[in-house]
RNA sequence: GCCCGGGUGGCGAAACUGGCAGACGCAACGGACUUAAAAUCCGUAGACCUUCAAUGGUUGUGCGGGUUCAAGUCCCGCCCCGGGCACCA
């Protein structure tokens, strides 16, 4: 029985290409058993995996695993994000077609990982450039324009006069082009698509609550702060020579101390009641705001020369543009209350606008505005407010409100952060928005069955002028659906968040060619039960995918309000204490890694290195060392095999096997709950180093039991050993299949403890007792020991502290 | 500015419910094997002080306080690092 010494390429390599060609990972249909959908975020085929991804589909890959072990029926898919902007950035400097460049990669990415032998059924691998799958983008955007979810509206979209093209917001640098980095982005309006998200503004944020305790926290606030509903009201101001312009505020108390008001430079009255000049001017503004990343910007404003007159106390004001008020926000328009708001305290004050204080602390006066240096935005006692003043905040919020309301002038209003998804892009490479223009009948929407509307292939990439399908004549060139006489196409294309806000779905039903999906097959698989993916899309992925399941409720296509059951975001992966990135050159690559190493190790250390959540150093010599540890344990193994040849008395099968069932008992609680894999590794690793201590003593049978619990432990983390040890030792078929071995509690029971003895909370002596004895037993044991007595020589016992199987605190004078 | 994370040896980290701080791994050092090296195996190891030595002691989880028999863990006040949001009326 001469050990064999670990060789991942003779492990690994012709396996690989088994399991490949293997049905071993085929989710069932019509299964008995308990369904689990496991799923990890869908990659955009860049061109290479790198161990950033090996660390994402390493944890999704290893619960998979695990679960298929517990008897689940496991979903466990991968798809290709496939759409996108590198895809016609490659095309304009390689003269490579988007599809071809992105089909090459797709191929050199899914070879890594088959090389890495993820559990992916590819059977129902989606990739979202391709007709087959963007034709149901087009066609649930038809659903929305029948529902009103989906309608066009003026939008600003950043333009650069070089290019003469729209860029999207990634392809804007410090406020200028990103081929041109001394001509900064103009904002330009023009006619876009939207989907109504805000329909469910309200659902997206209640059902935040059937997230909880299954979504992290952090992702959960930062839904809610991006939705960012606020309660308040909406009062109109009557402008000269205008009319009514209407306000939002949430501080409807404040506005007997409304001096100005302020409208977005954006704002219709500045088109068309204000000369030349002003235009210019709050051009300037909009363009300048594009420009300035986030940061604090100098506040700037000019007066219109027009009055409005404050609703409530006839009081005339002046009616100003400022650069800090948004036109995306609210009515784009707000009353300033310089004496209780921050922002219009700073604006006011610069240009020597009136200050009035109308809000007093319950047990203070009124400030004086003379003397204010800052705004004070807490409620009060509101004064100087004709028969309010005196009023609680809260109480003249809900009086003046329904005043207004009475009125006529104003009502209670919501209003959300949130916006309507803007999905056009001015882009060649994404899905074709299907509807025509006629010059008779306006935007008709492509019947179903005309879709997919293909994307040309042939098309000409320059990254100037309009959009690419506008330059294709056989694209643009139609027949209206409605009259048949000629039309235009659409040239818009949709965002890729669309194609991602459904994928999952699509996984259940890939190959449906008559329906995105059928809808009996989401029931049995939805809600996914756990999605895992990088924190960067807690935000816009996961809104955008929860309002898209929200929306296919409302067609009845699903029964659930929630796609996602349990979420996981995993930290990021640095390199050798650098973060990774293309332009440090620092990006570690799967292929080498796995050329190097083999999968396995590459897949182990991106778990042991840190818990998943956190984020975790790649280091080499780490790599090295789980390198060792494999090697220890196939070496262990194959020099204690056949087992007929171990001769061990037995003298150390206790320890051991006590060993190997705490181990079980850990690794299995750590899947169950806590999915601290670091620490589920380094038990491992401690089970190896005793069985290398107690090798010798080892009878035959426990050896038995130890390789073999060992390689059904390594299963999820570590597939092709696992599969190597599980053939040698003698059996057959997939380890996978195996169910996962029940720790045995008689085997991994502890009979003896070691007990820490403290005289005023300092170790002072150990003590060895039998596990489970009283804490009365335990103090009686202590005081007995005769270097505890040694000890209390000369003192006196105040209390004893005594906490069976952890220690006796005796706290003496 | 606001909202989250986080700060523990030379390094990555562990300590799950307040109960022996530093498991496991990396790097380091020592030994065995070897003609030698690599590989492998065994061992040492927070810092400081004391002892020929076994050992013994002090100190130690960003800083300062507090609660407790007992604090990395709980409370109060700060400092630093990372991430998100950023004029949202």
């Amino acid at each position: 029985m001469p050990e064999k010494i670990y060789d991942h390429n003779l492990i690994e390599l012709q396996r690989c290409e088994e399991w490949a060609a293997s049905d071993l990972y085929k989710a069932e249909e019509n299964s008995s058993k308990p369904k689990y959908y496991v799923l990890e975020m869908l990659p955009y085929p860049s061109g290479a995996l790198h161990i950033g991804h090996i660390r994402n589909y390493s944890i999704g890959d290893a619960l998979a695993r695990y679960m298929w072990m517990r008897g689940y029926n496991v979903l466990h898919p991968m798809g290709w994000d496939a759409f996108g902007l590198p895809a016609e950035n490659a095309a304009i400097k390689n003269q490579c077609p988007p599809r071809e460049w992105t089909l090459q990669n797709i191929a050199k990415m899914k070879q890594t990982h088959s090389r890495y032998a993820f559990s992916y059924d590819w059977d129902r691998e989606v990739t979202t450039c391709e007709p087959d799958y963007y034709r149901w983008n087009q066609w649930f955007f038809l659903r929305m324009l029948e529902q009103g979810l989906a309608y066009r509206k003026q939008a600003l979209v950043n333009w650069c006069s070089k290019c003469a093209t729209v860029l999207a917001n990634e392809q804007v640098v410090d406020g200028c082009c990103w081929r041109h980095e001394d001509t900064p982005v103009e904002q330009r309006a023009l006619e876009q698509w939207f989907l109504r998200t805000t329909a469910f503004a309200d659902e997206l944020l209640n059902d935040i609550s059937q997230l909880e305790g299954n979504w992290p926290d952090r992702v959960l606030t930062m839904q809610k702060n991006w939705i960012g509903r606020s309660e308040g009201a909406e009062v109109d101001f009557e402008v000269e020579s205008y009319g009514k312009v209407r306000v939002f505020t949430t501080r409807i108390d404040t506005i007997y101390g409304a001096t100005v008001l302020i409208l977005a430079p954006e704002h219709e009255i500045v088109r068309t009641l204000l000369g030349a000049e002003a235009q210019a001017a709050a051009k300037k503004m909009v363009d300048a705001r594009a420009q300035q990343g986030p940061g604090d910007v100098e506040k700037e404003g000019f007066f219109t020369g027009l009055h409005a007159v404050n609703p409530f106390s006839g009081e005339k004001m002046q009616v100003w543009v400022g650069n800090f008020v948004l036109m995306g926000y609210g009515t784009g328009a707000v009353m300033a209350v310089p004496a209780h708001d921050e922002r219009d305290f700073e604006f006011c004050r610069k240009y020597k606008l009136p200050i009035v204080p109308v809000i007093r602390p319950e047990d203070g006066e009124l400030p004086d505005a003379e003397l204010m240096t800052v705004a004070s935005g807490e409620y009060g006692i509101v004064e100087s407010s004709a028969q309010y003043s005196g009023m609680k905040s809260q109480d003249a919020r809900k009086a003046m409100t329904a005043y207004a309301e009475a009125q006529g002038f104003g009502k209670a209003a919501i209003t959300y952060r949130l916006k309507d998804w803007g999905v056009s892009r001015q882009r060649y490479w994404g899905t074709p928005i299907p509807v025509v223009h006629c010059p008779e009948h306006g935007v008709v929407g492509v019947p179903d069955d005309q879709l997919p509307v293909l994307l040309p292939r042939q098309v000409e990439l320059t990254g100037q002028g309009r959009s690419p399908l506008a330059a294709v004549p056989e694209f643009v060139q139609t027949t209206c659906p409605k009259c048949g006489g000629p039309a235009e196409r659409e040239t818009d294309t949709m965002d890729t968040f669309v194609d991602s806000s459904w994928y999952f779905y699509r996984y259940c039903d890939a190959k449906n060619s008559n329906a995105p999906f059928d809808p009996a097959k989401i029931a049995y698989w939805f809600p996914i039960d756990q999605y895992i993916g990088g924190v960067e899309h807690a935000i816009l992925h996961l809104i955008y995918s929860r309002f898209w399941t929200k929306m296919m409720k409302g067609l009845g296509l699903t029964p659930n309000d929630e796609p996602v059951k349990k979420l996981f975001t995993q930290g990021m992966v640095i390199a050798n204490g650098a973060k990774m990135s293309k332009s440090k050159g620092n990006v570690v690559g799967a292929d080498s890694v796995a050329e190097r190493y083999g999968a396995d190790t590459a897949r182990l250390f991106a778990l042991f290195a840190a818990p998943p959540e956190k984020d975790m150093d790649w280091t080499d010599a780490g790599v090295e060392g789980i390198y060792r540890f494999l090697g220890r344990v196939y070496r262990f193994a194959t020099r204690n095999l056949p087992l007929s040849e171990v001769k061990g008395d037995g003298s150390t099968d206790a320890k051991v096997l006590r060993k190997l069932h705490q181990t079980l008992k850990k690794i299995t609680n750590d899947f169950d709950t806590r999915w601290h894999f670091n620490t589920s590794i380094a038990a491992l690793m401690e089970l190896v180093n005793e069985c290398y201590a107690s090798e010798a003593g080892l009878s035959s049978a426990a050896m038995g039991q130890v390789i073999q619990i060992i390689t059904m432990m390594l299963a999820p983390f570590a597939p092709y050993l696992a599969q190597q040890l599980w053939e040698e030792v003698g059996n057959t078929g997939p380890v996978l299949k195996q169910p996962w071995p029940a720790a045995d509690e008689d085997l991994a029971r502890e009979n003896e403890v070691e007990i820490v003895v403290q005289l005023n909370g300092k170790v002072r002596a150990r003590l060895v007792v039998a596990a489970g004895i009283s804490s009365a037993e335990l103090e009686a044991a202590a005081l007995g020991d005769e270097k505890v007595r040694e000890l209390l020589e000369g003192k006196t016992i105040v209390k004893v502290i005594a906490v069976p199987g952890k220690l006796v605190n005796l706290v003496v004078k």
